[in-house]
RNA sequence: GCCGAAAUGGCGGAACUGGUAGACGCGCUGGACUCAAAAUCCAGUGACCCUAAAAGUCGUGUGGGUUCGAGUCCCACUUUCGGCACCA
């Protein structure tokens, strides 16, 4: 079999270098063949590199993409780079290497990876967003923003000019508009209004729009932290002090589109499990904002809630610290309480604010239908962001409220009788009501409409929905992002920049250290940041600008007049299948949707939603191997590494787990890991600080010279993440340079499924390898020359191939890859059992194979005397006749439990095998003589007899 | 705490709408080739019972249920992994 050898590093060369100057793969324009787009989730270029978790959604989606190819699409199949990000800037400030350089360092290894890979992406298609080019058009779509208003009437975006009109002619009145509050004024006042006190109305307003944002701010970084960057309240980095502090930020009115986002998730093939994921984040819940008088006059108090119908059992009113009028309440002796309390709330984050915390305004409210005097409280539990920042207290059926009103002996009313339904707790939505005047004997969701409908005609409250989900904060105080394109006048009006003055470009900065006050390092290019108009904004766009729209360019990626040409847009539509990892599976997906809907309100785009088929790909997972290491109390005369076969002689705490680089240990991943002698000598020269330290094992202790030559550490061994910090990183490249690509992207499938995570284990590769060296040594001779035979096919042979066409193509369409590599392994098995050399049977074999293994099969193509690539050849169909058997293996159970295998023609009638079936040898002594009851029998699948 | 997904040999996994559990591959065992090894090829490989074969018994996280028949459906639970987190 051995005669031929496949060279996979000399044959993937001249692929490459033939596939690229054909161009192969380069999407062609418009056209009447149907489209079909292929997207993978942009990745962000770190500069580790690739590792094989990496391209698991990238390999899947090639296949699909070459399939769809070979079978006549017109295929969009693009890559780029989210190029702008703090890695870049943070390894700037370490290194003084700017972020232009080493973004640029790290796309050239990303893509060279990729190449490698023989993914059959259209390179002259990519997109960085981190280019002037690009991001010009980043800056359009955020001047679109600007420019308009949500309009809640019209249901869909609208150029703000309309607003003013409105607001000329007849103030707020007829206005229907998404807006951070609800304002009321007169035409007369709006005509009054000076330019800024416009500017700043407006941006009440505006998609795109400036407002005082609570952010987490550290003193000590002199940055601002994202959520996962603090710990315990205090930075990860260091440890310093996070305080939330007030600036002013850009954001974009995402809530304006809540409903639209959740509504039209119904018309998407994602997975349920995401689609819920986003329905979470959008949070609807449907509820009453309710007012209550307090008893010394004033404002009213308006709190909102989901239970309207547990209004009766309220027993007192709680306000979040923050809320505007607690200073009103407790003016006096108690602003001492309150201040501290907005403290605290200030430094926790809202997830640690849970206890049951707070005091009393000595104030009281009184109860819209009762005229109760409720107490006033101030509660940390209470956040001010959610809702109006202040809630009724019903302790009998909240167990916040039940928890607080406990603590501070505040009275606990029942008012939902739950005889009669199963009891989970208190805050369950069912039951009937009791006590409760009007709503006695309703049941819940009965007593919930009824109490709305009862507020609303007492004029005590309205009927209200609310949205979980906020505004996106905008504005970053960094410098590796896009210039937000505005300009602030000398009394602080907002000016935004002309399309014609985009892109407005990055300034060349080699100090990237925060700039003074919580300002971005852009603060610091002054030339830049003063024009003729007034100063520029220096805060830069997040993260998610560039990815927000990225698959709309790649339509039609080198435009200059507009961001995608019309043609392009109206052609190519939306995405067809979009596959990457769950870790976008809210931000980047909704911000999204967002942008592309709002450019659909706008006629730019021809359809409401981008990604119509999603897959998220799961993790692959690598083997962690750690050695334990004895904390020893004092000063330390030498280390001691223990040995996990003796692990457990030590309390727990007095071991640390070190991670091991992966190439050290021996039969990794198994009972049996360890390092020998030789694994320690290189752990030791790796990690030169342990020099000297004693290792322990049940038989002997010592440093590394004292052992014997049998020593061994066992190491402890487990499934984690790959990443750099376990040292367990495998490299795509060095798994194709030793196995060749095909073998890689074959075994990366043959894994398992697509969305489940799994470990990667590079031992099972060989069966891949032997695989591929088999399929290979189909096409040679025993004296090792290249050799086909153009005879009628076998019908053996035919139903071998045919069976696999039918099984690969059925799978590929079901993203099932897994087990079409099985398939093709049954396949050129049974063909090598055989010995076919058939060339109208392993050149169809071949050409189904391309899409998983484009090296290879492009050799065997261009050896059996083909010209062009197979990978612009067309794809093959099966024939369902050639795929029967002619006869059929029934399963005959006793009792449901298979007793006997019965292999008879296809051709035989249900009478027949009926009757059959009884006189069989192997059946009549399982019978016994008796009777059956009865005959199951599902034709061409078992035969069950019931005795 | 809430939401979602999952649990099948020593390992990765297969089994379409309930119908032969363990396909395919790794690993392991034995054999062939070889002076020997590697590579390659052939055979075996869920557990138990048995000298062996045949036959049998048990087996898809746990406990129940529906059904002629359950990995698959229903109920309860356990564990693991992801996501979210005081959403009033």
């Amino acid at each position: 079999m051995n005669l031929v050898e496949y060279e996979h590093i000399a044959v993937e060369q001249a692929c490459k270098q033939f596939w690229n100057a054909a161009a192969i793969y380069k999407t062609e324009g418009l056209s009447d063949k149907p489209k079909y787009y292929v997207l993978d989730m942009f990745p962000y270029p770190s500069g580790a590199g690739l590792h094989v978790g990496h391209p698991l959604g990238y390999i899947s989606s090639d296949i699909v993409a070459r399939k769809r190819r070979m079978e006549g699409y017109q295929v969009l199949h693009p890559m780029g780079f989210d190029a702008f990000g703090l890695p870049a800037e943070q390894y700037a400030i370490q290194t003084g290497i700017h972020p232009s350089v080493s973004t640029r360092q790290n796309i050239d290894r990303y893509r060279e990876q990729l190449v490698n890979i023989g993914l059959s992406y259209d390179w002259s298609r990519e997109v960085i967003t981190c280019q002037p080019e690009y991001y010009r058009w980043t800056q359009w779509i955020f001047l679109q923003l600007f420019h308009h208003y949500y309009d809640t009437s019209a249901d869909r975006a609208l150029p703000i000019s309309k607003l003013v009109e409105q607001f000329e002619h007849g103030g707020s009145t007829s206005v229907h508009a998404s807006c951070s509050e609800t304002l009321q004024f007169s035409a007369e006042a709006w005509n009054a209004m000076s330019l800024k006190e416009r500017d700043d109305l407006l941006m009440n307003y505006r998609l795109a729009f400036r407002r005082i944002s609570h952010v987490n701010w550290c003193d000590a970084l002199g940055t601002v932290l994202a959520n996962d960057e603090i710990k315990d309240g205090v930075s990860e980095r260091g440890g310093h002090p996070v305080e939330k502090r007030p600036m002013m930020q850009w954001a974009l009115r995402i809530t304006a589109y809540s409903e639209r986002l959740l509504r039209d998730m119904e018309t998407l093939e994602w997975s349920e499990a995401l689609k819920t994921m986003q329905r979470n984040w959008i949070g609807k819940s449907k509820g009453c904002a309710i007012f209550f008088d307090l008893e010394e006059g004033g404002d009213k108090l308006e709190v909102y809630s989901t239970r309207p119908d547990t209004i009766f059992g309220a027993s007192f009113l709680a306000l979040a610290p923050e809320h505007p009028l607690a200073e009103q309440l407790c003016a006096g002796e108690l602003m001492e309480s309150l201040m501290e309390y907005r403290k605290l709330a200030n430094v926790s984050a809202d997830r640690e604010r849970k206890n049951a915390n707070g005091f009393f305004t000595q104030k009281y409210a009184l109860h819209p239908f009762t005229n109760e005097r409720l107490p006033v409280w101030i509660a940390e539990y209470v956040l001010i962001e959610y809702g109006t920042g202040a809630i009724m207290g019903v302790p009998g059926h909240d167990l916040r409220d039940e928890a607080f009103a406990q603590k501070f002996s505040l009275p606990i009313r029942k008012v939902i009788d739950f005889s009669g339904y199963p009891v989970t707790d208190i805050e369950q939505k069912t039951g009937v009501l009791v006590n409760s005047q009007f709503l006695d004997g309703l049941d819940v969701s009965d007593a919930i409409d009824r109490a709305i409908g009862e507020l609303e005609l007492a004029g005590r409250g309205y009927g209200k929905t609310v949205y979980k989900m906020r505004d996106a904060n905008f504005s970053r105080q960094r410098y590796w992002g896009e210039p937000i394109p505005v300009i602030y006048d000398a009394n602080g009006c907002s000016i935004p920049l002309d399309e014609s003055q985009l892109p407005l470009e990055l300034p060349h900065l080699s100090n990237l250290e925060p700039g003074s006050g919580g300002k971005s390092p852009l603060s610091a290019a002054a030339e830049w940041g003063l024009t003729p108009q007034g100063q520029r904004e220096t805060d830069t766009m997040p993260g998610y600008a560039g990815s927000s729209w990225y698959f709309l360019r790649y339509m039609d990626p080198h435009n200059d007049q507009s961001f995608a040409s019309k043609e392009a847009l109206s052609y190519w539509r939306d995405v067809d299948l979009y596959i990457g990892g769950t870790e976008h599976a809210v931000g980047h997906l909704m911000y999204s949707r967002f942008w592309h809907k709002f450019l659909f309100d706008l006629g730019y785009v021809p359809t409401s939603e981008p990604f119509r088929k999603l897959v998220n790909q799961g993790m692959i997972q690598g083997v962690i191997e750690s050695v334990f290491l004895l904390k020893q109390e004092g000063t330390p005369a030498v280390n001691r590494f223990i040995s996990a076969s003796v692990a457990d002689r030590f309390p727990a705490g007095q071991l640390a787990k070190i991670p091991v680089h992966l190439d050290f240990v021996e039969d990794a991943n198994t009972p049996a890991a360890h390092l020998s002698l030789a694994g320690l000598k290189k752990f030791l020269q790796w990690r030169p600080e342990f020099a000297g330290s004693h290792f322990l094992n049940e038989h002997a202790e010592g440093h590394l010279g004292e052992l014997p030559p049998d020593f061994t550490l066992k190491t402890h061994s487990e499934i984690g993440k790959m990443s750099k910090r376990y040292h367990n990183v495998v490299n795509p490249d060095d798994v194709i340079r030793e196995y060749g690509a095909d073998c890689f992207r074959m075994y990366e499938m043959f894994l398992g499924p697509i969305e489940q995570s799994k470990p990667w284990d590079t031992h099972g590769i060989d069966g891949v390898a032997k695989f591929l060296k088999k399929y290979f040594a189909l096409f040679f001779n025993e004296e090792g020359h290249f050799h086909l035979v153009d005879e009628e096919p076998t019908r053996e042979e035919l139903q071998t191939l045919h069976q696999c066409i039918k099984k690969v193509s059925q799978d590929i369409d079901s993203l099932s890859l897994n087990t079409c590599v099985s398939a093709f392994m049954i396949c050129v098995n049974e063909l090598r059992r055989i010995q076919c050399s058939n060339r109208r049977i392993l050149l169809p074999l071949t050409r189904l194979m391309a899409p998983f293994a484009p090296f290879i099969t492009e050799h065997i193509w261009k050896l059996s005397g083909h010209e062009g690539s197979i990978h612009l050849s067309s794809y093959p169909n099966w024939d369902e006749v050639l795929t029967e058997r002619t006869e059929v293996h029934y399963p005959v159970s006793i009792n449901g439990k298979k007793r006997f295998e019965w292999i008879v023609a296809k051709s035989l009638g249900e009478e027949e095998l009926r009757s059959g079936v009884l006189e069989l040898p192997e059946i009549k002594k399982w019978l016994g003589g008796a009777d059956p009851k009865k005959i199951i029998l599902v034709p061409g699948r078992m035969i069950n007899i019931v005795v």
